[in-house]
DNA sequence: TTGAAAGCGCTAACAG
DNA sequence: CTGTTAGCGCTTTCAA
């Protein structure tokens, strides 16, 4: 068990008194070995405790079996449950066909357009999932124009070799307001967070569509946009609440959001559903947890990663002949806020 | 922006007319390389858009600047709130400090000795941060004895070139049943969880030792072991209301358990705290938001993972002479459930 | 301050 | 079924 000198392939080869060729056919299962030989070097590396050398074998054979997932370089950004939901798909999937996880810290709001390309030509991974990413990220384009293998995630992106996994956010606000309609309210209020994000882009202008097709103002006042998570959805929602007339519904664009809302509806002394009813989106772990429980959209946010990660192995096996574009279904969770 | 040819460091030192080890220098910053050099060599650097490839350097170097991070080998290991707290503690610190992180999954059960060793020789890391070992895994034995840089998180392991961090669970205990006892209660149940785990043992001899301390009687019947979440400790938990006398307060060993123990209570039509108080262990996300709201005993949960990062940097640069072990403070939080 | 030579440990491609 | 040759792209070591 001291320190030993590293063991390599051609220790192996000459026990066995092979080419290390021999040894590497046999290791990597392909190109015929003789039965015989194959047990006899099968004894020694197991007698040496001879482990291949990833970096080498990497270097040489041009693959490294890492698959790089972005994630926004802020702190704490595994917290967020949904980052960890989608990263729990993607690993699942990756680890059940060998490949190895890469986090990649990035800034979602600057970068050199090259950033992710560059990383690729460092060889550090085979293939990327982009996690987090912002409406018409130049790097995203610098990505597609290399034919660099990369599937976004929860992301919606239509151009030629752009791959994606999303969910109809259409469809999830249209459910949600259509709802509330139904429950007869009319004073309806938007918590949009970050439009530079093309979810909440997409949610933000499903909702103006579905409130016209209900014949619904969508009342300025009610509509807040920016870098929302749940702290500043609580201070910001303040507005919300001081007019004379307020909102008998707000839909909110994430949960963590709606989380904020419902903290200032409460202090505001007001009662959920009674007064204002609140929709959020996701379906993180809280929402059925708080009181009152969430009534939300629900994605199915762990399947967006095991998805985009089934994806991406198919590019790397160069088995995707058209680009990838899926859009998931998702549905109205009813509970207690709504 | 088409596919290029790959750009090395030989294209770099042609086109400066240099030879490969001056751009190599100018590259890692050791090393005298002439000013004027320099500026050359950056210039056509970027003009040509060359990224070091980061294997063969690592291949050369003997030193991949990759943390490995052990995550369970389940499904969803990521959505534990707990497992997603610690590997934010620890991307942060890596990630400021340039090293990447690569998740290794591992069975917590099984697996041969020398598995993480295997790990450690194929290069893949230079160092390992451990999560959710078991007591007395041997393959932490044979990392600690062929002395590979690694640190347990949230695991107490006192041997020869074993560096962990972990918290201290006899006081939080300790400080959970005397709360209670001070609230009157002296039919405390006990969920333990997995007695493999350092954790649940800890707790587990804390608890038996402060209900001695307490003159109180640690009642069999009260007390279940198993490898517990909170489905299981839901269904299990039923058996600890089904007799005549039923404990008046139950401590949880986890924040997952508490959650299941309570969803029980609620169901046979009991009353938290009045009827039976309910105490956990981690403060996880939820704790706050659920009803009743969950008295349970806050560990730094991300710090923890700070700590093992920093501690493992330590070791990789050689600058930790005495071994690191480190049991952090916790602290009782008290909401409504006790 | 710079360069030449010699690997790091493995595999691709081809030949036998 | 097996071996030879020639790298992969970088850094270490030593010499200049």
């Amino acid at each position: 068990m001291k320190k030993q000198r590293k063991i390599t392939i051609a220790d192996i080869a000459r026990e066995a008194g092979v080419s290390a060729m021999t040894v590497s056919r046999y290791l990597n299962g392909k190109g015929p070995v003789a039965a015989s030989t194959a047990e006899r070097i099968k004894a020694i590396i197991e007698r040496l405790q001879y482990n291949p050398n990833w970096l080498a074998r990497s270097l040489s054979s041009k693959k490294s079996m890492i698959i790089g997932v972005t994630i926004p370089r802020i702190e704490h950004a595994l917290l967020d449950n949904y980052i960890a939901q989608i990263l729990s798909g993607v690993t699942d999937v990756a680890l059940q066909n060998d490949y190895r996880i890469m986090l990649l810290p990035f800034n979602p709001e600057h970068g050199t357009d090259n950033e992710f390309s560059n990383w690729y030509h460092s060889k550090m991974f085979d293939g990327l999932i982009l996690l987090k990413t912002m409406h018409r990220d130049p790097r995203i384009k610098s990505l597609a124009e290399q034919k660099i293998p990369f599937v976004l995630a929860n992301h919606k992106y239509y151009a030629p070799d752009v791959h994606f996994i999303d969910v109809n956010n259409k469809l999830g606000i249209r459910l949600a307001v259509e709802y509330l309609v139904e429950k007869g309210r009319s004073r309806i209020a938007f918590v949009a967070g970050d439009l530079r994000e093309t979810n909440a882009r997409d949610r933000w202008n499903a909702f103006c569509k579905t409130m016209q097709e209900q014949n619904l103002t969508v009342n300025k006042e009610w509509v807040m946009h920016g870098q929302f998570n749940q702290e500043i959805a609580y201070r910001e929602s303040e507005k919300l609440f001081r007019a004379k007339t307020i909102p008998d519904a707000v839909v909110c664009s994430d949960d963590y959001m709606a989380l904020g809302v419902i903290r200032r509806i409460k202090e505001r002394g007001l009662r959920i559903p009674d007064d204002v009813a609140v929709i959020g989106f996701d379906d993180i772990e809280i929402a059925a947890y708080i009181q009152p429980a969430l009534t939300t959209v629900r994605q199915p946010i762990e399947k967006i990663g095991r998805l985009a990660a089934e994806s991406l192995l198919k590019l790397l096996n160069g088995k995707a002949d058209q680009p990838i574009r899926r859009l998931l279904s998702v549905q109205l969770i009813k509970r207690e806020s709504a």
